[in-house]
DNA sequence: AAGTGGTCTAGACCACAAA
DNA sequence: TTGTGGTCTAGACCACTTG
């Protein structure tokens, strides 16, 4: 009795794809199918040149594509082997609240309640998280849709990470929109919790004090060092957030559009 | 007067390394410290070949690894472009229950609270969500920390995705639990939001009605097919979901172990 | 038309972990 | 000790897109 694997199809059917993503969508199949169950050995990248008549750079392309998905672990000597699911993981979008008010077909506005520049204080423990002491610019605002408020916003920049936050206009503009045109790349953390509104809040927010709010707040670090943070509130009813899980699908890639910097070269 | 750009230093620091990672370290560093502004055109791998002395395929790998990350966007004939920071995608990890509480030092309990077995209810949205009508699971119950209410679990299981689910003690092991070794890869998605507890809600979670909640709702597919949903709702001091956001790291890969599944071979 | 990225080959050497 | 994955080379052809 033989307790070989079931086989692959060696990608009959998929024309036009590269031979990488043949293999590599044939082997996530046979996983998410649960055809091979975590633990299972795929098989190796020698049997995989054999099995489609490839070099062994392009198994090996393949199989490592499964493994940066995270379909699959790989260990020297070993072979390569079937990951158990990780369920608990998945990839959060945080919306523009601008595009995210104008997709509902509301009209979206930003109200400013107020702005201070002081010295940083440790003493508030969302403050600190951000790194090292200096001046920075506290900000809070409203954003509204359809003239009705949406979001509560209170947001503290570093004014070392960004001076020309000082001259920004953010009666015009919401900090976030001017922070997007002026931080390059950056590491940041999201905490997601919920909040009765206290009695400032819900003043702002046209609530009675205490209703349930979604709390999102957002540091943002570059190089590591703090740029800004942000707490959002939002009224329970008037927003949620959706996050996705999958394994990667191996589809051909898809390139958009790249507004280009004059440079030289 | 010279527009060029500012130079790699080859990866003299980082011995260790393979070359490719080195390579994309320096040009991640580059981005990362604004040097490169998004819209930058990068090195050609051709350019980069001469600069490391290196072959083509080891410049595309290091190149390639930044476009997997989200950095760059590679255009034929163009040439490769820095990114805009998308600052609204992170990733969220929906930490097990039972690892979490017992990660607080606290003794985690699950109690069973109901369960029944009937038809599918199309008239619920949330079950309407899974797909295809069936004979489903309905369970209800409390995961505790030190005896006290932590999360109220309202839970759907298709019984056509999974029957075992029928011979489950569900008084013993909670469904989450239970399901982690019965299912597959699958898809699925997450809803966050905030919500006041209703009457029945509060009496089990022990506050008063109204309180702040953070509602967090879980569908899970298997090849397309619904397998289960699940509602927890959280009292607000009580959770927080942490997000992380970042560029990918290019340390070297780490393997963990995995527990080998006998199979013929 | 020219030159880029996308893909692939047929080798090679090494480190490391399992047998 | 053996054989796997990890890395790398020096070529090659193709598709596509931009200039």
């Amino acid at each position: 009795m033989n307790v070989s694997a079931p086989s692959l199809n060696t990608g009959a059917g998929r024309p036009g794809l590269p031979l990488h993503a043949r293999i590599s969508a044939d082997l996530a199949g046979m996983i998410r199918s649960g055809a091979w169950p975590p633990g299972w050995r795929i098989p190796f990248e020698h049997e995989l040149m054999s099995q489609y008549g490839c070099a062994r750079a392009t198994a090996g392309k393949a199989v490592q594509a499964l493994a940066d998905a995270g379909l699959i672990e790989r260990r020297r000597r070993a072979g390569s082997f079937v990951a158990r699911p990780p369920i608990q993981t998945a990839v959060l979008e945080i919306p523009e609240l601008q595009a995210e008010v104008t997709a509902r077909g509301q009209a979206y506005g930003w109200t400013l309640i107020g702005r201070c520049e002081r010295g940083a204080d440790r003493g508030r423990p969302d403050e600190a998280m951000l790194g090292e002491a200096g001046p920075c610019l506290e900000i809070e605002g409203l954003h509204l849709a359809d003239g009705r408020p949406f979001a509560l916003e209170s947001r503290i920049i570093s004014l070392d990470a960004a001076p020309e936050a000082r001259d920004a206009d953010f009666a015009a503009v919401s900090p976030g929109g001017w922070l997007l045109g002026h931080v390059a790349w950056s590491e940041g953390e999201h905490r997601i919790g919920a909040a009765g509104a206290d009695r400032a809040q819900s003043a702002h927010l046209g609530l009675r004090a205490g209703a349930p709010c979604l709390s999102l707040r957002r540091w943002t670090w570059r190089q590591g060092r703090g740029v800004t943070f942000v707490r959002l509130l939002f009224p329970a009813d008037a927003f949620e957030l959706a996050a996705r899980f999958a394994p990667r699908t191996f589809a051909p890639r898809t390139f958009g559009p790249v507004d280009d910097k004059a440079q030289g070269g």
